[in-house]
DNA sequence: TTAGTTCATTGCAATATTACAATTAAGTTC
DNA sequence: GAACTTAATTGTAATATTGCAATGAACTAA
């Protein structure tokens, strides 16, 4: 059906889900990596710097944008994207504490 | 297209997204914590404990096992499922370095 | 105002994902 | 063997995702 029961799951369950979800395209990992190295950026050079068409550069910064891991100013015909901070931050306490689990395979295989 | 143009990215980025995706779906991260939880586990369990249908939950356990995050051991009529340590700790440390990322933002926003 | 620039939106086609009923496969128990 | 249990596989339907051409919106420059 391509329609996650999310009703089924707990709010964190589909917080870490959703997170990873929006990690889960090579086009965003490389979006967020290159706004991390430059520190801020502007939306055209990112179609030159990733190589894809620049509606779908756009789509894939509306899904980053959504979930607030970037935000973006208008500068004159220029939109400046960048890191949203607070919620990168936030997003990575949540991944964190759920991949840095230990276990220690007592009972098992 | 639906189709993702991998040959446009690096290997990191493409394995990063690969198993940011794995991790994507909230019934696949329910199923890790529970086998982290109660280490070591039998998929009758996680049926129940879960709420999706057999074959749904048969399905992302292939996913999970298909990246190496779990591994599953034919005991009798059951089959018994747990977190693979080894690729456990190696996708953490994949995902820690591209989420444990600072920035200054001190040119922009 | 006209042309140019930059980015968002719309519309569409192709592929992927999710979910499950039905079935199969493989083992156990009697 | 027959009946039962457990989990994988197959087939199918519905929805989601990805990608881009075409277009639109907003600003700038001449």
């Amino acid at each position: 059906m391509g329609l996650t029961k999310t009703e089924m799951f707990t709010d964190l369950q589909n917080e870490i889900a959703l997170f990873a979800k929006v990690l889960g395209h090579p086009a965003r990992v490389a979006i967020l990596q290159h706004l991390f190295k430059i520190e801020g950026c502007i939306c055209g050079d990112l179609v030159d710097e990733i190589g894809l068409a620049q509606p779908t550069i756009s789509q894939h910064l509306k899904e980053l944008k959504l979930l607030g891991l970037i935000k973006g100013n208008v500068e004159g015909t220029s939109v400046c994207y960048c890191i949203d901070k607070e919620n990168w931050t936030n997003m990575k306490r949540v991944m964190l504490q759920f991949l840095d689990q230990d276990i220690d395979n007592k009972n098992c295989c």
